[in-house]
DNA sequence: CGCACCGCTGGTCCTAGGACGATGTGCCCA
DNA sequence: TGGGCACATCGTCCTAGGACCAGCGGTGCG
């Protein structure tokens, strides 16, 4: 029997959600939230199999609930209305299981609770979409162009200079050439110069 | 009734599979195919709902299968055994439905089909996190942190306070002030403080 | 022999000046 | 009134010094 959490703030979507799934003999609705932190809470005190989630909830968003729910045993399925592509990545990093928006007909969403129970990862289609556009949607810093300097510097670098020498070429102080390593590695995303030189090379400035 | 095309270069795997998928009563095995070659001609003519692909096939792989069905209304569940995580990202862009590996349990490959059938997009826990993981398509700059003196930058620059005012909260020059605001503006990936006082807001420093 | 210490190299963080370019604002004069 | 100029603000690029930390290799001492 997989015991099943409603979190919604609207009664009716809960009322129809629980009068679906009561009518499948592998599932039973142990409880209802009306929003985010009562759907915390209830995790806690009653430990469902799965929370159908959704996203839009006063008092605390399903999305922070997700967050303060991450390493429970509950699996989590977003169940949202509207379908932001946004939303979808910044919901499975935290944590969630499923992904679905309230279109989807009951047999499937019967399909996902069983699935998601069974350790699998679902989403609708469109969800699908939006992970494999938006691999770092959110906050992740955008691709950084080397400036023209810091391209010499980078040159001179994979050619295993020194910071000394590379300092000597370019007629300028070590310290200067230290900033522009530093910046370059930031901007390359890499941890040191060795990593530096190895990318110029793999991409066409060695 | 769910109709199934299995491909699968052993035909233990094959056998094993139809006999299983046979016993539920809304599901059929319409064909069996031992690589991809024989996968994409039969997909061609018997149209499955659903086809179970295995990636490692002699032939033709199949990614290479799965590249020639894309467009095609059968529904493609990738079934591997060897994880490997690269496998998953190319895999879903080339528009698999699913992503599960052999050691799946039975029932859950049987909901994985139908779930897949009915249109929505399935994954292994690790595929699931495979794909969650590797965003980083070549050059994408890590997540950089901000340093404790920039997020003071930031907060200052967050609560509306100009270049000058942020000097004298701080007892340093403009100019010093300017060089943390640019280095902000790269790490969070914005282009004008702006931007980067939204971000602060957005993220919980405001 | 092994360990401790020293110096070098690399790297980070904070600081800051000079040159320059884009944008916006306000004021003066035709 | 409108065009244009002066000025401030913002932001970038290159430069660079000081403080500090980590890792590595050599050297000398117990």
């Amino acid at each position: 029997m997989i015991r099943v959490l409603i979190a919604d703030d609207h009664p009716v979507v809960r009322q129809g959600l629980r009068t679906f799934l009561d009518l499948q003999d592998d599932i039973t609705v142990v409880g209802e939230a009306a929003d985010g932190a009562q759907a915390v809470e209830l995790v806690g005190e009653l430990a469902p199999d799965v929370l159908l989630l959704d996203l839009k909830m006063p008092v605390m968003d399903g999305l922070g609930a997700l967050e303060r729910l991450s390493g429970a045993t509950t699996r989590i399925v977003v169940l949202t209305s509207v379908s932001d592509p946004s939303d979808v990545g910044p919901a499975m990093r935290a944590g969630a299981a499923g992904f679905l928006y309230k279109d989807v007909d009951p047999p499937a969403l019967v399909q996902a609770v069983r699935a998601v129970h069974g350790g699998q990862v679902l989403l609708a289609p469109e969800a699908a979409e939006a992970m494999l556009a938006a691999p770092t949607a959110g906050a992740a810093p955008a691709p950084v162009p080397l400036t023209e300097r810091e391209r010499e510097v980078l040159a001179l670098l994979a050619a295993g200079r020194s910071n000394r020498e590379i300092a000597r070429s370019l007629t300028v102080a070590e310290k200067t050439v230290k900033t522009h390593v530093s910046n370059v590695l930031m901007k390359l995303g890499v941890q040191d110069r060795t990593q530096a030189a190895l990318y110029a090379v793999r991409h066409g400035l060695g």
